[in-house]
Formats: structure tokens, sequence, C-alpha cells
DNA sequence: GTCCTGGATC
DNA sequence: GATCCAGGAC
């Protein structure tokens, strides 16, 4: 009946309480120890069979671990596995992630999306270089200070390449969690967050914090599933209140999430003689900042996507322009919007572009292109580009 | 609330 | 092909 999810122990610093907390726990209630020890001990059994071989399971280096930590926010194990390498080919060292130029990094994160990581990561690596003499601070309270690194974060890198006995709580521990100790509250409010966060805090045992806290989200990828998880073969299954009251499905709850505006915007596509293709630069804030786009922008209420291409283009680069032809639609989708973007080849009239809501303007050759980072929508629209034919060689010579 | 993308599901 | 959904930091 006692539910360790419903205990809610003074509030304390861990280091407060050394060792593993199984005595203070034993004197609230007895029955509440062997669920913890056991769930420990079938939890990294199952992991050292069935834990995934991961490239930054193989290093003791913290910048590694950091860097896959990073990728790992929002982000599926398979879509940072070819970043993880290419970035760390580049970017071997703290030092030269710090000394490299911001575009670089940018490069090496396009259409790995929430462009703000490869930015605070840049930020964090220049602190950690000048005020770390390259060293990652070793505690979840310094790491937490570090751009870019928040709670989940800290407490990876402090577990898995420091050994701390931390937890770390991200969206695959806390639906094991919700699941294990039937949480009911719904897990996006700080509540029930801070629930999970106490629950995994006493779970993490001192003696391999870092493959606990790894072995619980591989649990959740392999069995533990946001849907159809598969309790049968869990290796959990007899300590888990959620596959006893036949709740893991309909766990964790939810808030139900507010319905997504669409926003129409359109793209411009100037060639000019040389077939060269005229791309900006983002502000350094706000939606994809500092990456390239195509000219153009959001169109207003009850404007046309004629009138609003004119428009955007005028504001953003100062020229005058006509349009030549509808080049496509591309759907894209954003956390909070969904984009609808039309895209037209358009002409010069008059004037020379100049950089007035962007940060830079430029004619680029298609190789040019390859090296500047854009978002994956502005790819789309470039692809409905039906380059003309002929002109392609010149344009790389 | 504002940041992105890709996979699952219909 | 559209829609839903998953995933942390600020």
């Amino acid at each position: 009946m006692r539910n360790p999810a419903e205990n809610h122990p003074p509030p304390r610093r861990r280091s407060a309480v050394p060792g593993p907390r199984t005595a203070e726990m034993a004197s609230l209630d007895p029955s509440s120890v062997l669920p913890i020890l056991s769930i420990r001990r079938k939890l990294l059994l199952w992991y050292r069979k069935n834990g995934r071989d991961l490239p930054w399971r193989k290093t003791a280096d913290p910048y590694r671990i950091w860097i896959s930590e990073v990728m790992l926010q929002q982000t599926r194990v398979e879509t940072a596995l070819p970043y993880y390498r290419t970035f760390l080919r580049r970017f071997p060292t703290v030092q030269a992630l710090a000394g490299a130029s911001p575009d670089d990094v940018l490069k090496a994160w396009e259409n790995l999306g929430y462009y703000s990581r490869a930015r605070h990561l840049h930020e964090a690596a220049r602190i950690v270089a000048e005020r770390f003499a390259g060293r990652l601070p070793e505690n979840v309270e310094e790491l937490r200070k570090l751009p870019g690194v928040g709670g989940y974060t800290a407490g990876a890198i402090a577990s898995i390449a420091f050994g701390k006995a931390v937890p770390a709580v991200d969206g695959n521990a806390r639906r094991v969690l919700a699941r294990l100790f039937a949480v009911t509250a719904t897990v996006d409010r700080p509540a029930a967050a801070r629930q999970l966060e106490s629950l995994a805090e006493r779970l993490v045992p001192e003696s391999a914090p870092g493959a606990f806290n790894q072995a619980l989200m591989d649990l959740a990828s392999a069995c533990c599933t946001p849907r159809k998880p598969a309790c049968g073969v869990c290796p959990l299954r007899a300590n888990c209140r959620a596959r006893r009251d036949g709740t893991a499905e309909a766990l964790p709850r939810r808030m139900k999430r507010a319905r997504i505006p669409e926003r129409q915007a359109v793209s411009a596509i100037v060639r000019d003689r040389r077939g060269r293709l005229l791309v900006v630069r983002r502000p350094g804030k706000g939606l994809l900042s500092s990456l390239w786009k195509l000219p153009g922008g959001f169109l207003r209420e009850r404007e046309t996507p004629e009138e609003g291409l004119i428009r955007t283009f005028r504001e953003e680069t100062g020229v005058e322009s006509e349009l030549l032809s509808r080049a496509g639609t591309v759907h894209h989708s954003y956390t909070h919007f969904r984009l609808i973007l039309h895209v037209f080849t358009v002409r010069i009239v008059r004037g020379k572009p100049q950089p007035l809501l962007c940060r830079e303007v430029r004619w680029s050759t298609s190789e040019e292109l390859a090296s500047l980072a854009f978002s994956k929508a502005d790819r789309k629209a470039m692809d409905l580009d039906a380059f003309p034919p002929g002109l392609d060689k010149s344009a790389r010579r």
C-alpha cells in the first residue's frame, strides 16, 4: 500500500547522506527497501547483457560524453550517431571546439535542429577552456552553470563521466519511473517532475551510477516504449506497479498540447547571370538563428503570397523585384507552428541586395551553398529550383 | 512560451 | 500524404 512516490522526505542535499539511503527508507517502510535493491540489481544485470553499444560508451573522455549528451537532447540516438562521429573528428578536444568559428560549429550541426544547442556548446567550450583549463567541472552545480547544460545533462555528465551518484532523468527515464511507481500525476508539471527526480535519486546506486542511469534510458527504448511496451520481457516486470495495475500504456500522463497554429511564408529563388543563388543570413537570435536562408519572410494577415514576396524581399534586402514563376510549396513543422512556404523564382528589377533585415547577403555558387548551414525547410525550398540547364557548369567556374 | 527534425501512425 | 508524437534548455 505504501507508494514510495508518495513519500516526501525532507529536501536535502545528497552529499549530506553518505552511502545508499536504505537505512532511512527502512525506518520509513521496511518493505520499500527490497524493491530498490532488487530494481538496481535487475536493471544493471539487464544492461550488461542488453545495453546498446554506442561510441560514447567506449570513452572515458568527459568532453566526448558531454558532446553526446547535448546531441541527444531532444534527439534520437540513431539521428545523433553520425553527427557525433563527424563532430568529434572535426572538434576532437575542448580546445579545438573553443577555437573554432561559430559558423563551422553551426555547419557541423546542420539539420540536427535546435541550433541554440550548437551556440551554447561553443560558448561553454570557451568557458571550459579558459576558466577550467579545458577540464569539465565534475559536480552537478558547476556543470549546470554552463550554457546548454540543464538538470538532465548535468546529471548525465556527472554520473557517466565522473561516477557521481546523481540521477539523470530524461524523458525516457521519466517514462520508466512513472510506470514502475505508477505515478499518475501529469509528468510535465513541476510537482510530478520533482517526484520522479526524487525517485530516481533514491534509486541511483553509489557503485555504478552512470551505468544505472543509462540502463534506465536503454530500458525505455528497448522495452518500456511509449506505445505497446514489451512488459512481458521487461526485467523489472515483477517490480512494476503500472504493469500490476494494467496501466503501463496509459502512463506517463501528459498535458494535452494546444493546437499548433499554421503560418505562411514566402521564399525567393533569385539567380544572377552567372547562375549564382542569392542567399541571406538570419539574425543571431530567434528561429534558426545565424543559419542561411532564401530571401523572403512571413506573410501578414490577408496578404497574398505574391504581395508578401515583393514586400519581404524589399524589407530584407532593399531591392524591387518581380515574380517569374511559382516553384512550389514546402510544408514543414516546428514545435509551435506549422509552416507553409510558398517558393517563387524571382527577378530583381532595381537595386542591389543589402543586408537590411538580415546579417549578410551573398550570391553563392552551388559549391559555396554546400558549405553554408541551412535549415531543412530551406533545403527543401532550394530543391524546388529547376536549375536552368547549361548554367550550372558556368556557375561552378 | 520558443526553440527543430524525423519516425510512427493513420 | 497529413497528422501525431517524442525529446531538454532557457
